[in-house]
DNA sequence: ATATACTGTGTATGCAATATACTGTTTATA
DNA sequence: TATAAACAGTATATTGCATACACAGTATAT
């Protein structure tokens, strides 16, 4: 009955387990950790991660900074919290004889959209492997997908980070997109493109050979043409990476 | 002759160009951009990015704060130096006959070196497309290894993309291994090993039906074993990206 | 009943980024 | 060659932040 890994965890973690205890005695809350997160969201959401701060979190929500301090113990903590409520993510419940390919696409699709939806989580850094409740529960789901194939643990790690990590490209880049548009840039002009004309100049042939002609066709800063939508040419790297694993299913065999 | 591209890019970027104007007439200058940016990536190589401070850097190098602002207008611009400083990656040169596996192989391995060399990159945000002058520069390598392959221009993007991101991931990790066993954790004992024990409790099987095994037998964590070690677990992944390659070039033909 | 563990608050500290004003230096130009 | 303009590094001040600490009031275990 050791609970000495309960003390190891950083405070953050163990707070995001729900694994601090429950205080006995002493006046009722007014709030509570989830209310802190998800106002700390509601901020970030709409004015960047910059605009957290705790004096900022616990005002919007009518109290005093020093408060929150009695719930979540430090700023970083708040942050791997609110890190950890984005990972709360709405997967359909897996059905029986779905492909594994349609499950991992599914993965990226939904995993995009969160980073999408709430913009600053590509501002967070990646400290390490996972290790907090709904974050573990996306890893799950992604293990999920590839329930039935004959692969190892350590492949199918393998293949989760490859996937995750071409999500999170994704998603900041789409996000940055989505900014731009909403910014007020026209329809059909994106993400690089207030430095697409600078990059033409900057982006020589003698220095950057094999960059060169992709900035001057515009394929480097991601501008639209019929053939290629944004959405497509994400698509295709995903594609990619699940050829790859056929590719390597099949060869098993 | 217009010039307007110069004044839209943000001043740190237009800084990394080389495009600010050199002062013509006052006193000499008794730094440089580059000491700067090389003092403030030596005090995140060893003490971590939250210890670079304008006050820091300026210490180190025996000026005043306020003297670093002569150089580089922000922090933010600072740290966007350092990130295109750790860009200047020493790729070989591209040799005419090689493989492009083996060029992109070389790009993965090179780029999660340097992450591991400075272990804060991985703290610093990606914002968007690449578009400092080092870090086109690995765009450029990156895109140099498919220069023979019958590729568009989204689809090559889109692979560099892929590649990049999967390094990134890679990166962190094998950083994260790598502090761990500086930090005086048995050779043997890895990454998320100081949780493994937290998290043999608290990822339940049922709530955790996918992952819990990986848990269990230790693959979540990294532990190594004799079939698997983690360099032989982050090359498979890139396998894999590389055979997702050549089985769509294939399917081409 | 009362000591204890808690609540939210008010105040204080220290650090960080950075604006601004200053003194002294170099150079273009009148 | 004189001198004004543009610059260098400095000193000081402002603002905002995270957070330590001490307080007054409140609920609960003993």
């Amino acid at each position: 009955m050791d609970r000495d890994w309960e003390e190891r965890l950083p405070r953050g973690v163990a707070l995001s387990w729900g694994l601090v205890k429950q205080p006995q005695r002493g006046p009722k809350r007014e709030m509570s950790i989830e209310q802190i997160v998800d106002a700390a969201i509601a901020i970030a959401d709409q004015e960047g991660i910059a605009a957290v701060s705790m004096n900022r979190v616990a005002a919007s929500l009518g109290f005093t900074t020093m408060s929150l301090y009695r719930y979540i113990p430090s700023k970083d903590d708040l942050l791997l919290l609110m890190q950890d409520a984005v990972c709360d993510m709405p997967f359909a419940p897996v059905t029986e004889g779905r492909h594994w390919r349609d499950g991992l696409r599914e993965y990226v699709r939904i995993s995009v959209g969160a980073m999408v939806k709430h913009a600053w989580y590509g501002d967070l850094p990646i400290s390490g492997v996972p290790i907090t409740p709904n974050n573990l529960q996306v890893v799950d789901y992604a293990l999920g997908t590839m329930r039935e194939l004959p692969l190892n643990d350590y492949e199918k790690m393998s293949l989760v980070l490859l996937a995750s990590s071409y999500a999170r490209s994704v998603g900041i880049i789409q996000r940055d997109i989505e900014r731009a548009i909403r910014a007020g840039a026209s329809p059909g002009a994106f993400s690089g493109m207030d430095y697409t004309e600078a990059l033409r100049h900057l982006v020589t042939e003698e220095r950057y050979p094999n960059l060169h002609p992709l900035v001057m066709s515009g394929a480097y800063t991601e501008e639209n043409t019929e053939e290629n939508t944004v959405g497509n040419d994400f698509d295709f790297g995903l594609e990619r990476i699940l050829d790859g694993i056929e590719f390597y299913l099949n060869a098993k065999k």
